[in-house]
DNA sequence: CAGATAGTAGACAAGTCGGTCTACTTCTGT
DNA sequence: ACAGAAGTAGACCGACTTGTCTACTATCTG
């Protein structure tokens, strides 16, 4: 495997497990089994090495709920497939997402202070993203009514995001109470 | 002022506004005035002061909670309540809980790997407080039908931590949506 | 008045942090 | 075959980390 591509998978899931903080450089490419200066050879930073996981992660993430959210035909049908895979990824269920311990762009942009930097611009840029396909895919159920499209989407994105704290936080893992 | 209670209160704000592992404890002490014998006499370890800060933060959060939520009589009235209150909390506008920077117990836990900590516990038991407090709080209405107690306490509590973290990430201050 | 407690400033230890650099090797494309 | 890119190990830098300790002072209590 590319070694960039390695060293990104390795910082990620070291970044996911632990937090950005808490994960020195020494540490991933110890674990990456690569010499420091390969990992600065692809990175001019840690923050450039993070700007790189945390697209890595947002590829993957709307790569698998673009397809786990891909066959319903109507609003009620698409609420319940929503919750269910996200129970799946809370399980661990979902390979691609490794084991659950929360929204890494949640995480991160709990360690940084700023805004307006680049890292927290791309966990903004993430759950914008994650709104705009759930928007897509209401747009698309045959029984949904156009002009409450936002506001419905909105409010979904409001109980998925609940979810994910609710799992990491409190351990809940399903949510049959959301299914009405 | 006891110096004590100054200390909590200098790193709970530097805690909650940069993130745990962002700030040192010489910052901290710098910050607060104080010496460092006197925070090490005060307290074990930075993780004995950031415990004790949770612990503050948790008595100052219930404690608005539980004046903001006091004096609705439906449950519609409730949830129209609990999200206003919110909203003010997003918009900086509750002077007990500061500068609105998310919140301090979702941020905390996601720089902690281990769930077994004193602090994820410490997290984990806050989160519930918060359930119980809105659960007792419903059961308090007077349509509140007792066999949908659970799910709807539930359901709120997910409706709020999804809250939370779209103010904190993508800046998101209002929540018309929800109110219907 | 004595003794304990809480405070001050700041040196110090031992380790980690991100990041740079040297010296050398291995792979790859023309 | 040879040049250059990509890799290796690891020493090194200065700054910062948590936490301890000395030496001294102020304040409170019996």
């Amino acid at each position: 495997m590319d070694k960039r591509t390695h060293i990104i998978l390795t910082a990620l899931s070291l970044f996911y497990q632990k937090g950005i903080h808490s994960v020195g450089i020494n540490e991933i490419i110890s674990v990456a089994g690569v010499a420091k200066k390969t990992m600065y050879h692809h990175f001019a930073s840690k923050d450039e090495l993070l700007l790189a996981c945390l697209s890595e992660r947002h590829n993957r993430f709307i790569h698998w709920l673009t397809h786990a959210t891909s066959k319903q035909t109507t609003v009620e049908e698409f609420k319940a497939t929503l919750i269910s895979c996200h129970e799946a990824w809370f399980n661990s269920e979902v390979t691609e997402l490794g084991d659950f311990n929360g929204c890494l762009f949640i995480n991160t942009a709990a360690e940084f202070a700023d805004p307006a930097s680049p890292i927290n611009q791309a966990c903004k840029e993430h759950k914008m993203a994650v709104q705009q396909l759930i928007k897509k895919r209401l747009s698309a159920c045959n029984n949904m009514e156009s002009s409450q499209l936002d506001s419905h989407s909105h409010y979904l994105m409001t109980l998925v995001e609940g979810m994910i704290c609710q799992a990491k936080l409190v351990g809940i893992k399903q949510f049959p109470h959301l299914k009405q």
